[in-house]
DNA sequence: TTGTACGCGTTATCAA
DNA sequence: TTGATAACGCGTACAA
């Protein structure tokens, strides 16, 4: 175990003071220190492996250079820790740590979380969740605050709006269904998932709930109804966002009473499902059926989920959540603020709420619609 | 913007001295200060919302109560984030905090990332990888050191081995089996895995690769040798890790050169796939062939993979990773580590490295075997 | 029982 | 161009 070096040894071993250390390892050696000195110390501080200690330079800059990562389930989710990557890597490269609090979903524990981490003297927060979420209260913190696949909704509270990154999923579902459009299906049943339900812990701010699914269904809508479908609404089934809620979804729709396949007039040329998940219980629903994917029905998913979607037979034409550029651009958002004073009024002198874009990824579970 | 109370304020606004403050928020005030002084001083900590500072704490005291947390990709992978959740919430428990460090599988920066948490002042490291991976060279650190769900492989370096705690895939995969045999099944497939390729990045440390495949292919094959069956290697095929790879496994087994599914007797009546990914692609090849599981196929699985295993159609039975209670388990060494001297010496003094074990879960894709 | 003084490792100010 | 010294906020021996 080699011995902790401090600066003071430094400077005993080159024989200088300790601030002529300091400054040449801050840099600030220009026109004060002669070089020949600075090369000294230099030379000293490698042989003596010298690591500035960052808890002290803490105390004294009254800069932590650490950062808050806050999240309701995202360290424990399927797939929504790439925001993390996005958020980490963007941190490292400046100079920032990240301290974790994870509520593993029991939000009553994120203030004293939150606390905690302040009491640690992070500089500011990042606030994540799983999956995009209306909040109905800010996450409770004066620090600096960005937040990512979260927002907060209704009036700015205090007049100061919470900054947020967001996915743009209304674009993405009506990005999903012109695709289908465009393949000359006509017959598209959505499975969606239900939306917002407002929901609390004790002492835990409330949030009003899972926002995508709707989102999606209203860009879908949006889209067939510009394509001039009749009813789309009718299109539109609310299940779930697991695998057997698409299975279940997907046999509804395909099948008759007597759970065959409904002759192909009777049923839908292409399921568009919510998540890549129930994409994969439509395409096993299909299989069940003796449905030939994408010849008999066409299926589009969302999410492109790691291991998932791209490894579906066939592979899963979906919408692209960009979760690691949400925490790229929130991270940077946060230090940017950071930098240039740190009130969050300056964050957010961006747009309060940016919402990135969700690339559709054309695979193989898509084709052009029966010729009727 | 509430503005940070130090300990003189509050000393101050009781009208104290400093020092009592201290000895009453470090609970060292029994018999040294006046009670009544004492509920004085908690009334005005309290009043002034008085937190003390970590970072000046950690100073002062040389430990930060601060552990690193560093990970190959864990923190962005599919379902072995719960290893973080577990570790968490027993540091939290504790009073200690995680600073995350996820090299996203850029093991060469896995050296920086871990000698500028050391530069924060950790005071230990987890060392927690995706899948469980074989190193051939512990993570470089002098710090004292857990690793979870990877382990040292070879002679203990320097003479000290490095504490570890992993999942007993062995067990795991010999479970499995045995339980498809209880059920009556002996003609038996297992879809396995390729295991250890030797992989290491520019200046990283090199890791031997993933094991789990083999071990859990090794733990069939026992079974199976147990039981009696004859050639049991011959039954392990190795294919992958996803879902196309089971996919593709089950139709080479399933069926023949005509795509159509092979008559009762000469094919498999039980697949054990080597995750619950791939036994998903079985279930679809099967449902692609007609075949119904489990009445003509029974399918286990590996993993208890959230969101997967539990939805899909039907419900899989399969080994669980215990990767919760493996982030417990070695976050617990670590800290009892640090509360006992802190030299790693003192955690190694259990045993090197615990296998923590899979318990089967019984679900409905596993039925009889059809009786001859 | 309370208060004083010093140290933790660093940076910043100011004098030499 | 350098070096001594005072903070940063807290913990703790030791003196009062």
């Amino acid at each position: 175990m080699t011995r902790r070096v401090r600066l003071a040894e430094v400077a005993a071993h080159a024989g200088v003071s300790v601030s002529a250390v300091s400054l040449v390892m801050t840099g600030k050696d220009a026109g004060n220190i002669a070089p020949a000195t600075r090369d000294r110390i230099l030379a000293s501080a490698r042989e003596l492996d010298y690591r500035p200690n960052s808890v002290a330079q803490s105390l004294r800059k009254q800069r932590s250079h650490a950062v808050g990562l806050v999240t309701d389930a995202i360290a424990t989710s399927p797939f929504a820790g790439r925001i993390i990557g996005g958020a980490m890597d963007t941190a490292a490269e400046r100079g920032y740590v990240l301290l974790l609090f994870d509520s593993q979903d029991r939000r009553e524990e994120e203030a004293e979380g939150m606390a905690e981490l302040a009491r640690r003297q992070v500089d500011g927060f990042l606030y994540a969740t799983m999956s995009l979420v209306e909040l109905a209260t800010p996450p409770p913190t004066t620090l600096p605050l960005v937040l990512a696949n979260c927002y907060v909704g209704g009036e700015p509270t205090g007049g100061v709006a919470v900054p947020a990154v967001i996915p743009d999923d209304l674009e993405g579902g009506r990005a999903a269904a012109e695709h289908l459009l465009a393949l000359g299906h006509r017959r598209i049943v959505m499975l969606s998932a239900p939306g917002a339900g407002r929901r609390s812990g004790p002492g835990g701010f409330p949030i009003v709930g899972n926002a995508s699914g709707p989102l999606r269904a209203q860009g879908f809508v949006a889209a067939l109804t510009e394509a001039g479908v009749a009813r789309p609404e009718r299109a539109v089934r609310v299940c779930g966002w697991d695998i057997d809620d698409g299975y279940a979804g997907a046999m509804a729709v395909l099948a008759g009473a007597d759970g065959q396949a409904l002759p192909e007039r009777e049923r839908p040329s292409a399921i568009f499902a919510v998540t890549d998940r129930s994409a994969a219980g439509v395409i096993l629903a299909a299989a069940r059926l003796g449905l030939d994917v994408p010849r008999d029905l066409s299926v589009v998913g969302f999410d492109d989920q790691e291991a998932l979607a791209e490894r579906l037979s066939p592979p899963l034409t979906t919408c692209a959540l960009p979760h690691r550029a949400m925490g790229e651009v929130a991270m940077s958002w946060l230090l940017d603020g950071l930098a240039t004073g740190g009130s969050r009024r300056e964050i957010v002198a961006r747009d309060a709420v940016h919402r990135l874009a969700c690339p559709l990824i054309v695979r193989s579970s898509t084709a052009a619609a029966p010729t009727p």
